[in-house]
DNA sequence: ACAAACTTTCAATAACTATTGAAAGTTTAA
DNA sequence: TTAAACTTTCAATAGTTATTGAAAGTTTGT
């Protein structure tokens, strides 16, 4: 396989994983681009890259930006802006699992907590939905703490210490 | 928060975060229905409950039978089919993380594979793009590994072993 | 073998989400 | 202060995915 096409298969296959961590294609292409580029991309070089237009380019480096996954970088003697992704996997990663904790997860973790603390009638009905949103609300509520830790001990957590506990 | 109210949010936030763990919303709160039901319930059960069509019905409540997480049950004296899911959270999350497990992360460290390793024709572009997957192909085979384990402690595994030890 | 009771399929369409591109906005250099 | 170089915004539109509903298919009881 030649560079090219290993480059083209990265960006789409990356691409379409998007949805698997919550943002949408152009984002994730934009991200994975800029990921295996050397040097700091300008919006022209992404647009023309990815073959999408200069809307899109905008608003979808804003996104980044926003997710704290991109930031811009001053090129000296240029006047465009470049921007460029955060490099490590780890680093990535725990911004990836703040994020989604933080806008998806937690909202959940509320409203399970709302809906388990009705107040129970003594019908089965009560009875069984307190029971099956608490568990539930255990649950994410494990995952989301576990995800944290997890991604907040910086550095080789996942090899050094969980696996010789669990294999 | 009256029962109906609080069984209607339940619903509909199962239902949104489907995207979270890459189901439609139909599907989710068919499954958000069924979690909640004292009793199996027919697809006049569901349709009516969740104003859906008798269509929308069927081919959802046949994808939660692909994902083993609905079963069809008989009910004595009763000619149509009833269903049920899975009731519990342990066994629920079990079965998510193995479906997308293979459905979505085995196929990308696959292509992550190939990408990474193509041939290095000294150039800095190939080097970057050869690291750079290399390294995502380990968190995420990294991360899929933990996964699958975690969820494979059948009991308590998430307070019991993992907590102490990340505390 | 028939027909009633039920389920599945799938083309049409509705609903939603992403993308474009041109106009408006901003910054910089002279 | 002007205008060129650049970025952002957003209404229009394209593209994608979900939903409907009616016809076709299946099963069961008599």
């Amino acid at each position: 396989m030649e560079y090219l096409e290993a480059k083209e298969k990265f960006i789409s296959t990356w691409g379409s994983l998007g949805t698997l961590w919550g943002i949408n294609k152009a984002m994730a292409q934009i991200q994975a681009l800029l990921f295996i580029s050397t040097k700091p991309l300008s919006m022209e070089d992404i647009m023309g890259d990815l073959k999408i237009s200069r809307g899109n380019t905008s608003m979808n480096l804003r996104q980044l930006m926003d997710w704290g996954i991109v930031t811009k970088v001053l090129v000296s003697g240029e006047r465009k802006e470049f921007f460029t992704t955060e490099k490590d996997v780890q680093e990535l990663a725990r911004i990836v699992a703040k994020e989604r904790s933080r806008r998806e997860i937690k909202p959940v973790i509320k409203v399970l907590e709302e809906v388990s603390s009705i107040e129970d009638n003594g019908s089965a009905e009560t009875k069984e939905l307190i029971k099956q949103t608490k568990a539930l609300k255990e649950l994410t509520d494990d995952l989301d703490i576990l995800m944290n830790k997890l991604v907040d001990q910086k550095q080789n957590w996942l090899t050094k210490s969980v696996f010789k506990l669990i294999k």
